[in-house]
DNA sequence: TTTTTACAAATGTCTGACAATTAATTTTTC
DNA sequence: GAAAAATTAATTGTCAGACATTTGTAAAAA
């Protein structure tokens, strides 16, 4: 293998792409071990901090992972399921927050992305899924919950509803949706007769799914972004009139 | 602040775990410049080398940026939904690669998720939305166009269609769905017959979209996830012969 | 044969230095 | 006095070399 590096950007970020390109190829294949540090220096011709810093953005990246010892080394992670989960959320809750995203267009993402679940998950949802719906149904009609932890088991209640649908690619997608919105959600008072509300629509949702009716289930979670919606607008307006 | 680290990860994964907790949470803001990398060494009480590996992790997420000179520094970066869809399509891409999963699946996700868009995009396409469709539908039907060209302007086709539903927190969470299946897409071979399908059913898409017709737009998503999941089957049917 | 010890290879960390870049300051020049 | 040029200081980027730590392997001892 050759390199050439430009001078433009930092070494480490170079030497990180070389590898980075090397795995998204398919040259550098899962497990397979990355040559020793001192190796790489030579291949690129700078020195250990230099490559250790470029194989640190990897690790950041899972996209390898390093071992200690005789046999030791960097070895081209196989980016799980669970690690990409982690980073969508990351990434999707800082991208909400920094570009100050508005809770109508998030919530309208999650909701219209949701609903993309729906039909599958009428087909598919099995009797655990189910149980996990229903569980967090339970814990939101708890009278002493707080705001936080009302929000955390909404957040579970819709993860559970992805899930239903059994497809991982599409409950992956879906996890930076679901999840980023909980800091937004968590600026929302939820009042008695609000939540109450929402633990209907919830179990509605629930028994359609049982009874695998999509339409049905389609219909109620519609209405359930709109009283979601509702509750958001309520705040705003409440904020504007005590400011 | 004062901080605490444990023995059990390496260095220069908790700095910069605390450092991401902090922006997170926060604490670190939008351009807000960290301490000097000489500063962290103390307030952490490790090496500069250490704190280096610390921040390039985090420069690999896009948290952070940094500046050489006397002004310069380590700031917090404000994650653009570029730097995200990038993130979202390297993530998305290598998951469905290694871990083998079927271009059913990972098909039944991007069309599931794209038919949420529709509603939407009815509404609210724009005429250079459409134009960019119809640009695309124009180079599909090129009769010397490869395989690979053929896919990316089919990819490009309904990053248009997402984008068209003008939320960009959508479009920022199919941008995974939609690129990374291009690699999969890649292992078809698209005959002029076939190609000719496809073309149609996108005139259709654009047509329904101009005229504001959700309901034909989702029929014809729905025709082209069929034709395209029929051209799989092609494919592991030849595949299995030939073997 | 089993256990212990020693060794070797690799990553993790530290120290100290120098290079390169950039903003601010001072000096020079007109 | 104002503008241009040179200097300085702060900061990141890179390098060299060393030692610590971990871990697999091989040799030695029981």
């Amino acid at each position: 293998m050759k390199y050439e590096l430009d001078q433009a950007q930092e070494l480490s970020a170079q030497i990180a792409q070389a590898i980075r390109d090397g795995i998204m190829e398919g040259r550098l294949i899962v497990d397979q071990r990355l040559p020793s540090e001192s190796d790489l220096c030579e291949q690129f011709q700078v020195s250990r901090p230099t490559v250790r810093e470029a194989l640190k953005r990897l690790a950041a990246q899972n996209l390898i992972r390093t071992q200690r010892g005789a046999s030791g080394g960097a070895f081209v992670n196989r980016l799980s399921f669970e690690d990409a989960y982690g980073q969508q959320i990351t990434t999707s809750t800082l991208l909400l927050s920094m570009n100050a995203v508005s809770f109508e267009t998030a919530c309208e993402a999650r909701f219209a992305l949701e609903r993309a679940c729906v039909a599958l998950a009428a087909q598919r949802r099995t009797p655990d899924q189910l149980a996990a719906m229903r569980a967090e149904i339970h814990r939101q009609s708890q009278p002493g919950l707080s705001d936080e932890s009302f929000c955390a088991s909404d957040v579970a209640f819709h993860r559970a509803l992805v899930d239903a649908a059994g497809n991982p690619v599409m409950s992956y997608q879906l996890a930076g949706a679901v999840e980023a919105i909980e800091p937004l959600m968590n600026m929302i008072t939820f009042t008695a007769r609000k939540r109450e509300k929402i633990v209907e629509l919830h179990t509605l949702i629930a028994d359609a799914l049982e009874a695998r009716d999509a339409a049905t289930t389609e219909a109620v979670l519609g209405q359930l972004a709109e009283h979601t919606l509702e509750l958001a607008r309520e705040v705003a307006r409440m904020r504007s009139k005590s400011a």
